[in-house]
DNA sequence: CTGTTAGCGCCTTCAC
DNA sequence: GTGAAGGCGCTAACAG
């Protein structure tokens, strides 16, 4: 019915059901050494009164607030909304609480949210963090327990990721197999470990493969940076396109075919991410599936397994899966 | 340097300066009753010590621990997503930080969740509330301060929301002006406010123009849902469609186009959002713009105004623009 | 201006 | 089995 009128105290149920303070705590937390009569007054008591223990005394007493931080550099963006989601998903499962912060790209503004969050929370998982290496160890080394997700081996602390390098690697033979033999790659941030990652890829690709020729190309992280490198794209000669992500795809796609290019004849294109809208394209894109929503679960399980005690647990690497739509086809005589 | 070994205390500092418990807290507080002399020793020996205040015992002295609460019914839903984003951004701007909670489309969940929260906040946003009016009323008074996002009027608290009807009332203006009659209403949700609110304005129009005829069709809410429907709206003999939100309308879009109507000649489309990729489409998607993230903001304010003891902020009702693209045309003759 | 004393609400030894 | 007392870390009276 009525709500706690101003806040009921454990001492308030405890002079309701006659007994000690310890006693009610004893009582509603299952503590055994409890007589069974006396709980189930306790627990009635606590019922009509309508307690529940305040959180914030228990998390002081305790040294445990339930409550875990996920820092995300950009809730903008749908990779981290849906790692931010499976995170919280799986936390809930656990009954902890997720606390974000967005640091809005800032590189100080990471470095302060980590520290800050991890006061009020028992750890933080920092996705895709924009520090630089040196910088990531530190802050993570002492918050811990923190988890990172998408950035590569941080020394001791569990790392979560997509094998961003692996994935271009299926791409690359995919469109080989399909017979392309220029391929352009339209890269996106520079010093982003989703760039350097694919660049690693397509450098060990050409390699083994000398019959191929991959030009690189700046080509944004959205749909207009897509649409504004096809004039270049086109020029290349390439008869296949590899963008950073799905938007650069759409842009891209969606610029070619304006000028009169036909999709997967003339040209193939390859996208990134498997965002939801890749399926509705004309043609629908050919992409690598990152599984963000298991990054995110994977991101707790490793953050709950430190929370439990288990210390060092393994890092994860997810391989997304190429999913192959009808942007690529076989390579134009 | 490094971090604080086992957890500085408020004491550790007091030794280290010389003095008392009371000046640390006083001077790190920024007390002007604090001899200056003082103060700065104690902040160099805070800083020297790499100190800060537990916000736990602060938050359980103070009562207040400078957190809100948002539950959503589904993280992956893009507009809460930009709802939260608006609220975290605005939040952190005013030092508040922000707990996320997703009640999966369960009202039960909504109901635990409200109050499980705010228990360890100082307040909680509750978007697009599933539970009936009653209830939330119930819920929402029992936990205040509370902000409740696109529900109407429940009683004295504040509500922060979007104008679905005056909305549809601008997208009807829209096709009559086109001269379109015969429109079909996908409906979505049977019992959500966004689809009621739009029967209402459905009605309101056809009240007014005796000479249109809108049939409703059921026509879920997502992509296929969209597609699924794309016959009965053929066969309806209507020269237009409002769709209850984008990706219905380019599940629409998608399948009448398979099977040769031309959009907008044969058909006039219209969506409802303005997703990001609503401007993506072939024709760009008519249709109106939900300003989510204003939404977040607005929430925020009105959170904050609470927080501040400024009561009974007022409601506030935002107007989605219209967004006219290539979707809609001239009504064929 | 500064130090001492109470709590905030709860859990947990420690005696009974 | 149960109650009394101490303390988690901090702030806010209350004296000096």
């Amino acid at each position: 019915m009525a709500r706690p009128p101003k806040g009921v105290t454990i001492a308030d149920v405890a002079a309701h059901a006659g007994v000690s303070l310890s006693t009610v705590s004893r009582a509603l937390n299952d503590n055994p050494t409890v007589d069974p009569v006396l709980a189930e007054r306790v627990r009635a008591s606590a019922t009509e009164l309508n307690y529940t223990a305040s959180p914030l005394a228990r998390s002081l007493v305790l040294g445990r607030t339930q409550t875990i931080a996920v820092v995300v550099p950009d809730l903008a963006n749908p990779t981290f909304q849906e790692i931010l989601r499976g995170v919280s998903r799986a936390a809930a499962a656990d009954g902890y609480h997720v606390l974000v912060a967005d640091s809005a790209e800032s590189v100080d503004e990471e470095r302060v949210l980590a520290t800050t969050t991890r006061r009020r929370t028992d750890g933080v998982i920092l996705c895709s963090p924009r520090m630089p290496q040196e910088e990531l160890d530190r802050v993570a080394g002492g918050i811990r327990p923190a988890v990172v997700v998408n950035r590569t081996g941080a020394g001791t602390l569990p790392i979560v990721r997509a094998d961003y390098r692996a994935a271009l690697g299926d791409q690359l033979a995919h469109l080989y197999e399909l017979g392309h033999r220029r391929i352009v790659f339209l890269a996106g941030i520079e010093r982003s470990v989703a760039n350097t990652a694919r660049l690693a890829a397509i450098a060990e690709f050409t390699d083994s493969h000398p019959d191929v020729t991959i030009t690189e190309v700046a080509g944004g992280v959205d749909f207009d940076g897509g649409a504004r490198a096809a004039p270049t794209v086109l020029e290349s000669g390439a008869t296949a396109a590899l963008a950073f992500n799905d938007l650069v795809a759409m842009g891209l796609l969606s610029a070619v075919q304006a000028s009169g290019c036909r999709v997967p004849d003339d040209l193939s294109i390859v996208g990134f991410d498997d965002i939801p809208f890749a399926q509705y394209t004309s043609p629908p894109l050919t992409t690598a599936a990152v599984p963000a929503l298991e990054l995110g679960e994977q991101a707790w399980a490793a953050m709950h397994a430190l929370l439990e005690g288990e210390d060092a647990a393994d890092s994860v690497s997810l391989h997304p899966e190429l999913v192959v739509r009808g942007s690529t086809g076989p390579a134009p005589a």
